[in-house]
DNA sequence: AATCTGAAAACTGTTGACAGTTTGTCGGAG
DNA sequence: CTCCGACAAACTGTCAACAGTTTTCAGATT
């Protein structure tokens, strides 16, 4: 809850600058502690705290919490702090219906124009998702590398940037926890039929192919949390609270 | 081309503050300016001479370009100070994909809870489109209203957060000049069948019909460049230049 | 015991100053 | 005339200090 006694001093901040500002820096190793999670929904950044942490002043680390800020993982509230974002359920399903629409447009674009070594890699990057189909923890990174992958190659950048946004935007929701044996084995299975309609060059099936890829993750977390609170969520629009108090 | 010689003195930046910060206040005002026009694609954002022109220190303005930044709107060069991005003609076009699929889901979504007074409020704009068809500078701001609604009744707040900002970059394109009166009347019928659909709760055939009338706006936007340099621009992926200089 | 009050502590918002880098200029050498 | 280098000006990056606000907490009051 306190930054201050984190354990990891991973201030690789030092300077070896000049070519990048220390308030870049500091927002990427914000980024870092917020997605993976050793800064959690909620958390309050104490300015003071951190510039003696990350060795700086207390002006870049405001400047890089403008940026987090603008990237919505963090919430700014006047004269009270910056707080790491809280992610409702609600949002997080908003987050799936936008990701989904982003990632069929991937598949259209790159189905035009992929190349065979982008084929190739990924390709390679199904077949040790397949050879890692019951180690969860080997699969995670593989599976996020594949869906980085397809938006990637689509050569797209805005798409891409908008992509990893949502993302990351994500990874405030929940530390993993989604991903079922069960799940993997099918999700691995659309994998492949994915690369396949890509290698066929069928833009239209593998747009709807990626877009019900995602839309499946989406059921996964509903169902997940109509079986926790015992009420179906989609219908219910209640809005997110805004204050993030911790 | 300098920001202290432009000519409206529209700082209404004074200390009404308590609610909002200093540098929220310059995010927005510089916000407007680009927007608007006022600063120009390419433009350098001089520090010290905004700072005077606003009446606060650099603090604010540091922290409101890095908010910047993150938006895309401006590039930050390291010891050379911040621009006004440059957009080409490419990531125009890229954007103009991604903002098709999101107006799409927001169809999609809009269908399934589009209420009685929505459809009235976006009835009602599309009446007064069509009253102002032969006038494009009444036209423009009815016309960007209507998807702007379209895309807030969708309920789906990241979708509108990301949609918008997509809409803004594109401002750094051009200043309108996409419209023609032909192209005009066009839109306005397609504005109709999306109403039509959403009227009829046909979620499908207004995610269809919201993606095509975005992609209408792109394919006007190639043939328009495709005039201009007599050059196919889809095919050719050229990079765009980082450096913003002026 | 619970609550209200007000001062102290902690923290954010803002500023001005200093250091280092880039840009522009002027004079001289080739 | 062109090119090169030193010097000056302009500007960005960073910091420490000050001002104002929020939070905490001890002590008084009911």
């Amino acid at each position: 809850m306190n930054e201050a006694s984190a354990p990891s001093a991973t201030v690789t901040a030092l300077r070896i600058r000049r070519t990048e500002t220390l308030a870049t820096l500091v927002r990427k190793e914000l980024e870092r502690m917020i997605v993976s999670g050793e800064l959690k929904a909620g958390d309050r950044l104490n300015e003071s705290a951190l510039a003696d942490r990350l060795g700086v002043s207390r002006g870049p680390i405001r400047e890089a919490c403008r940026g987090l800020e603008q990237s919505r993982l963090v919430e700014v509230v006047v004269n009270r702090g910056t707080f790491v974002r809280q992610i409702s359920l609600q949002d997080a399903l908003d987050i799936y219906d936008v990701r989904s629409a982003l990632f069929g447009v991937a598949g259209e674009t790159l189905a035009k124009r992929i190349t065979p070594s982008q084929l190739s890699i990924l390709s390679d990057l199904v077949a040790r998702m397949n050879g890692a189909a019951d180690d969860l923890d080997a699969n995670y990174p593989l599976n996020v590398e594949y869906h980085a992958k397809l938006v990637e190659f689509s050569g797209n950048v805005r798409l891409m940037t908008t992509y990893r946004s949502l993302a990351q935007e994500l990874h405030l929701f929940r530390r993993r926890g989604l991903v079922s044996e069960g799940s993997m084995a099918v999700s691995n299975r659309e994998h492949r039929a994915i690369l396949d309609a890509l290698a066929k060059r069928d833009g239209a099936r593998a747009g709807r192919l990626m877009r019900e890829h995602i839309l499946a993750g989406k059921n996964r977390l509903m169902k997940l949390a109509e079986a926790e609170t015992g009420v179906a969520a989609e219908p219910s629009r209640r809005r997110r609270r805004l204050t993030a108090g911790a």
